[in-house]
DNA sequence: CTCAGTTTGTAAGTTATTTCACATAATATA
DNA sequence: TATATTATGTGAAATAACTTACAAACTGAG
């Protein structure tokens, strides 16, 4: 079993992923799942899938397969999913709006907790049961709750105020959906989604697969 | 200068989002930047962006850099920017709504021209200026638009028939915002974007980063 | 124009990831 | 219990991605 440190990256990247779809198999009663059959699931090879689940000890039988509720106990384990996770939301535009609606409903362990936003309509108010602040409170408020984890949705021109802020108040871990790159503080960790390029990409992903399917064609004759 | 086919993957990954700081740049009259400079900028180590931009041609000048505008012209002729992409939304809730309000303005080329909701009360109703229509018009409006891209964000237990019904229309690059992996039709290219993976992926990396700063604490002793 | 100083583009080397392929071990059936 | 079958876990090979390091090319100041 692999210490969390040197799990390779790709395989890191795999595991919110496996989790995710080992929970519905789980609610679909399925007992055991065969490497080749969670597959087809997942659309990751099954060498690759039985090399990731090893880094975490020997998780499946020969012969038989993975036991799903096994596998499931297993990675909630190394994501640490038994830990509530309080999250607090730091712009609540069209975007941020969805996501307190949404508020990962399905993953009992993920929670916006508190929100902010500068608009001052909403601001002191409750949405979805959410409670919305100014930001000059967010310091106080996030450290107040102990929270270590945020989202933000405020844009570019503000997400590197704000990005300090979270710091100082304690946060080590950034969902961040502005494009803009940050100044990352020392000690923290960001993600970055950017929505515009996952569809430029998209697009340009399928003009290349396209461009495949053309050029095979005429590789045929 | 290499073929769109054979392009490698890392590389294309990161095209629009190089795009999208180009034009950053653009914006602030920046005429000139050296890949020292843009690795600051995007995060991306500068041997890695010269290596990239190398795949189409010979963009830079030693000593001097890269032009700004040439290679924003660049990248726009490789994304295939001045075709305007119309895309059809699928499912008008509270991401799709989001979604819709933005539309993408900062990129002209991208825009979501259609949508459609089984929800009722939104059917017929025109939002931010995008029609929305019921479910069984799918089909035809979409070949009568010529879309070719579409965004999904319709609940797990629909995507699937959502997809299908794409395919038949003639879309053929989708993004979904689904977590269920999906049947892909021959030669339809799917992107996923999955909100809570990437939150958990976040939290997982974060604990990582800590256990590694910790680590390397105990290392200086 | 000259030349010291830059910065590119890439060959070669390194590291990371994926894939193959199979010995090993467990299953399932009779 | 015996045995044909199945599927894991993992060395070893292959591929992909990244990084180093530097010759060659260009700049810009004098």
């Amino acid at each position: 079993m692999k210490n969390i440190i040197d799990l390779p990256n790709a395989t890191a990247e795999r595991i919110p992923m496996y989790y995710r779809y080992l929970k519905m198999l789980e609610e679909n009663q399925v007992q055991r799942i065969k490497s080749q059959e969670f597959s087809k699931i997942v659309h990751v090879p099954s060498a690759t899938i039985r090399r990731d689940f090893s880094c975490f000890g020997e998780l499946g039988r020969s012969g038989y397969g993975y036991d799903v509720v096994f596998l499931e106990k297993t990675f909630a384990k190394v994501l640490n999913i038994e830990r509530l996770e309080k999250i607090a939301l730091i712009g609540v535009g069209n975007l941020g709006l969805a996501l307190i609606k949404n508020n990962f409903r399905r993953n009992p362990n993920l929670q916006i907790t508190i929100a902010f936003e500068v608009n001052e309509t909403l601001t002191d108010t409750i949405v979805s049961g959410v409670p919305i602040y100014g930001m000059d409170l967010l310091k106080e408020k996030i450290k107040e709750n102990e929270i270590t984890t945020a989202i933000s949705t405020v844009p570019s021109s503000d997400a590197n105020q704000v990005l300090q802020n979270l710091a100082a108040a304690g946060v080590h871990a950034v969902l961040n959906f502005a494009p803009e790159r940050l100044d990352i503080p020392e000690g923290m960790t960001v993600r970055y989604i950017d929505l515009t390029s996952e569809l430029q990409n998209l697009i340009y992903l399928s003009n290349r697969n396209q461009a495949r399917i053309e050029n095979d064609m005429v590789d045929q004759f």
